[in-house]
RNA sequence: GUGGCCGUAGCUCAGUAGGUAGAGCAUCGGAUUGUGGCUCCGAAGGUCGCGGGUUCGAGCCCCGUCGGUCACCCCA
């Protein structure tokens, strides 16, 4: 085999192994999550997989290293542009809201999308360099009943199909007000026991002491156990968001876990902030994500409106999820037992085609036996058989391949027999 | 990007102390000149990831490289 899909990416076909890799799966999770969103009222939204390198950049912060730090796919346009293949879909999102003005109509405007996020990383189970996510923004109010239906929404859908061992952890990470009073107090703590830290929270506990809860070391672990809590820091305004978003989750019957050691990746995040993990799948157990972003429209050159959004990731999905069966589709399947009754065949298939009835013919020149094996494996409930006797008499034998019963009936007016005698 | 494990037919794998490859399933054909699922017979299918090296001889040993996988980092 000389050529080979680009690593960290995979193919999706007919007889996929994975659940990630089966046509049939992605298009039952994508099928449901559509259904999900209409009914509570998202609408689709598309924007490119590229966008100038900027717009990512912008929205992540630390921007010196912001490349690196997001791992993104860059390159540069013949207009010597910067650009970049999407590493997440909100910027695109909430970069098309401003544009097109749509914070001027009736707020909030609740999108969705469905696409290819890309991320220059090392794979691993559940986590690819080309990986597709069902995303959310409901953008233009900072309403915590948002939130509210926001993270129900993410629930829902992971239900719907079947992800096993779901958690949904919640935080509320503050506003400004709150990090300007508890991030000294974390910062101060972490310094005093940096000795016991491993060498990336050590260098992130200036920076961004936040993310050190993120680490998987132990012995950092046990440090920020003991470290002060966030939620003792909460302004009034988080506070009682926080409470809001609890108590309509309870109304709701959504679980969910507080979890105050829970922090985001992203930077723009503000307030609320979540996390639905699966216990069915590895190390990467996040199925989705999202959080509330005050100050990210603005940031980006819109109103000082408050948006709130999550991205989901199909493959964890499709992973977390149950095993599933997809029964074949197919109705009938002709066999052909003379070369001149290939055309008829297909005239006939065309004919039931049109009735929506789906069908399929032999197209490797096959024997009787080798037609009735393709039959019997397409999963078909009816086998049509064509040859020359029933050219000659302008009728066809219908086979129930279950009971193995035939009867032949009069195809000289068309299909109308063949279909009655198939039931449709 | 770092590390552990792995890389033999389409798939799952075997391959013994180094002697130029096997099985099961799948595919195709036949047993049944126009009838599937069971059974039997047969065929086709492999530069043993790739490149070097050691050796009379390498799928087995050594080096490199590419790829996969899992974990870290990061994150959906």
């Amino acid at each position: 085999m000389s050529y080979k899909g680009p690593r960290g990416t995979y193919d999706v076909f007919p007889g996929g192994r994975e659940p990630h890799e089966r046509a049939d799966l992605w298009a039952y999770v994508e099928g449901r999550a559509r259904e999900i969103l209409g009914l509570h009222n998202y609408r689709e939204v598309r924007t490119p997989v590229f966008e100038e390198v900027e717009l990512f950049a912008r929205t992540a912060g630390e921007a010196s290293d912001i490349v690196v730090q997001k791992e993104m796919f860059t390159f540069r346009d013949k207009g010597e542009r910067e650009m970049a293949l999407r590493p997440e879909g909100t910027p695109g999102a909430v970069r098309a809201y401003i544009e097109h003005n749509l914070f001027k109509l009736a707020q909030p405007i609740k999108l969705f999308y469905v696409g290819p996020m890309f991320r220059q990383e090392r794979q691993q189970r559940g986590r690819y360099r080309q990986h597709t996510q069902i995303g959310v923004e409901a953008l233009g109010t900072s309403d915590p009943l948002v939130d509210v239906e926001v993270i129900s929404l993410l629930y829902a859908i992971h239900q719907s199909i079947g992800v096993r061992d779901e958690v949904v952890h919640l935080n509320n990470i503050g506003d400004m007000p709150t990090r300007r009073a508890y991030v000294p107090e974390l910062r101060a703590f972490l310094r005093k026991n940096a000795a016991h830290l491993d060498p990336d929270s050590v260098a992130r506990m200036d920076t961004n002491p936040l993310r050190t809860f993120d680490s998987k070391h132990e012995a950092t672990q046990a440090v920020l156990a003991e470290a002060p809590k966030i939620g003792a820091f909460l302004s009034p305004e988080a506070a009682d968001h926080l409470a809001v978003v609890r108590s309509g989750l309870d109304a709701l019957g959504v679980p969910y876990e507080l979890d105050e050691q829970l922090v985001r990746g992203l930077d723009y995040y503000t307030m609320t902030v979540f996390e639905a993990k699966s216990g069915a799948l590895g190390a990467q157990d996040t199925v989705g994500a999202g959080g509330r972003y005050n100050a990210l429209i603005s940031d980006l050159g819109g109103p000082d409106l408050g948006g709130i959004g999550f991205g989901s990731g199909v493959e964890r999905m499709l992973l977390a999820a149950a095993a599933r069966e997809t029964e074949s589709a197919l109705n009938l399947f002709f066999v052909t037992l003379a070369p001149e009754a290939r055309v008829p065949a297909m005239r006939l298939a065309g004919a039931l085609r049109a009735e929506g009835v789906s069908c399929d013919l032999d197209f490797g020149g096959r024997g009787a036996k080798g037609q009735f094996k393709q039959a019997d494996r397409s999963g078909a409930r009816y086998a049509a058989i064509l040859g020359e006797d029933e050219l000659s008499r302008a009728t066809i034998k219908v086979r129930d391949m279950a009971s193995g019963e035939e009867r032949e009936v009069d195809v000289s007016g068309g299909s109308v027999e063949l279909l009655r005698a198939i039931g449709a």
